[in-house]
DNA sequence: GAATTCATTTGACAAATGTCACAAAATCAT
DNA sequence: ATGATTTTGTGACATTTGTCAAATGAATTC
């Protein structure tokens, strides 16, 4: 087996048992795919079939607010990045798109959804996936409402400070929640 | 079948095939309670094995930010009321709190875990819920983000004009995440 | 490597919201 | 019912943050 579908699989089978035959399943619906810096994987409002998973490289999501990007979240090596609305065959609320040239698995959702369907396994490794999805919405919610401006950044730079180097200022203020001047600010201190 | 279990099962099971005898087995961990206004559910940073779904009554969910409360979510009639970090094992980082007295079916969750495991139509059934909250989360997030302190008011009382007659502003304030004072003068206009 | 585009910083000011203090209104308990 | 508690509203002021404008710095393209 390819060795990134490896890793992709174990990071989400960690708490039920996969078995050799059921990841065998799983990977005949993943490709690989390289694509450059500002390729758009899911453009807002649209139907996708596809959701990824990031072997190298960075993504972002965001959607437009009166014509000014918002960002969701960042998507760096060992993340998934896709939309909960194109899984539930409903069109994406964001845009996905490359920071970085990146390679990527690409992960078929309707050939998954039907082998979750009669494979409890694979069930049970799909929700895994939208369960940790939750818990980073959670947490999200969590920081967003607990932390004032500054302790959003310190935490961020505390805990994800690859993405300092790999994401513009830009985006990353609009994932704080604050405009990138008051960013700037912030770190003059 | 009591009346409630079956109201409940419905609203979860409407995407997947529920049998007769996996209903029964899943209604065999629930039980009805009637609590009275403030009873504690869950309190903060405590392990808990049950969930909850509301009959009658509401409920609030909140956390300490040094000191004062920061409300999460409500809980009405036919709303699913519990802890995701429970559900995994680990303590709650949030107090749930009846603000009306209510009924309320408890689910015992190591129970329901158990028949996941060997049950794929239970397991849909308890993933569908999940996957439901995460859809909570994220419109929340996306609310959160996309509006105005104004619109998000208006926008609450438009979806949910009960919370209005239910809930204290006090902790609507919290939800939408401004002072009290601030959504008091919002009100006056 | 020069030109162009993009990202970041800084200043000046306006707008939104928080905080503190207290008053008014509604609700609860005895 | 009435006193006590809780909830809501309002004023004055401080603080934070946003907005607009412009300058500087960094990166990319041809």
């Amino acid at each position: 087996m390819d060795t990134a579908f490896k890793t992709f699989i174990d990071h989400f089978s960690t708490n039920y048992q996969l078995s050799d035959s059921s990841k065998a399943e799983i990977c005949n619906h993943f490709s690989i795919l390289h694509l450059d810096k500002k390729h758009v994987l899911i453009e807002e409002n649209k139907r996708h079939d596809f959701a990824y998973f990031v072997v190298k490289g960075a993504v972002r999501s965001y959607y437009l607010k009166d014509g000014v990007e918002v960002n969701t979240w960042f998507a760096l090596e060992n993340d998934m990045a896709g939309s909960l609305h194109n899984f539930k065959d409903n069109p994406s609320r964001e845009t996905l798109e490359l920071v970085e040239s990146s390679t990527l698995i690409s992960i078929n959702l309707k050939k998954i959804k039907a082998l979750m369907l009669h494979n409890i396994q694979i069930a049970h490794f799909v929700n895994a996936i939208i369960e940790e999805y939750a818990f980073f919405l959670e947490d999200k919610i969590y920081f967003s409402q607990m932390m004032s401006s500054i302790d959003k950044y310190l935490i961020l730079l505390d805990k994800e400070p690859q993405i300092f180097q790999r994401i513009p200022l830009t985006y990353i203020a609009s994932y704080i929640g604050i405009s990138r001047e008051t960013l700037s600010r912030l770190r003059a201190k």
